[in-house]
DNA sequence: TATTGTTATACTCTATAACTATA
DNA sequence: TATAGTTATAGAGTATAACAATA
């Protein structure tokens, strides 16, 4: 003890991450959305024949958490489900015409607050961040309690 | 459009983050505690004679929220708190004896915790990962919506 | 009137457990 | 039995609005 100690990473990421993600969460809103939404667009036009499942494993969710966020989003017309006819368990997610839009206005919005962020910053240094938050992501990952 | 785009770095700071918050919140709940009071707990250290809204703001959190967790740990008996005799509209806040040893504890834990963040990872590089997410918050913060 | 804090209420995100339908 | 998804329920975190007490 009494060794001179930097501040906690940990809590600088969090406490940036709270910040960014506030104001991430403002933008989108301004674009009539929200992130949850939004991930879930962006996911569905990444991998468009995805099972709720694999949604859910993209961002991390728990399939029931899943079933929330699209049941909201059908309930708000972005999205429809309905069963596979090869295999009835699975539901199809299409994007309506509305999620259609939705989608292509949080991409601008996403992208507009992308290139707020970087703004006065060198490209290297960002790649660098990149790296640096994929080491501690490992870290954490490595000693985690199974 | 079209333009060859690296990743948005929101979403990995927001994606790394959440890993960690995550991991964070884990290895203090297996001290007997959580990232909420762990906050509130550090802060009273830093500054013992803080109103709640003071708490509140270093939070940044609203007083209302403030004093949901306030009370949450007064039930859990990690601080008490009564009237100021000077002014009697604000409330002192005093760790027990409890909350005193869970503080001790919780920094043990968080300690531990940014000790296994760190492994591996050049003392510059952190650095310039906190420089880094500093400009980030920064150019969120000016370009925020008042 | 302004300040400090509480109460009531509600919303979002997330989770677990129990369930249905299907394979 | 195993898989895909839903429903019911709950808890944490946060917020706003209305309020009480105090200055």
């Amino acid at each position: 003890m009494g060794r001179p100690h930097q501040p906690p990473i940990g809590l600088a990421v969090a406490r940036v991450a709270r910040t960014l993600t506030r104001a991430f969460e403002d933008a989108l809103a301004a674009a009539g959305g929200s992130q949850s939404a939004w991930l879930v667009l962006l996911q569905l036009k990444i991998n468009p024949g995805a099972t709720q499942r694999e949604l859910a494993d993209a961002l991390e969710l728990r399939e029931a958490t899943m079933t929330h966020h699209l049941s909201g989003m059908e309930r708000d017309g972005l999205i429809t489900r309905r069963r596979d006819p090869n295999n009835r368990r699975v539901h199809q997610i299409e994007l309506t015409d509305a999620g259609e839009q939705a989608f292509h206005r949080l991409r601008k919005a996403a992208g507009e607050f992308d290139e707020r962020l970087r703004t006065g910053i060198a490209p290297e240094r960002l790649a660098e961040l990149g790296d640096t938050l994929a080491l501690l992501a490992a870290n954490v990952q490595h000693g985690a309690n199974h």
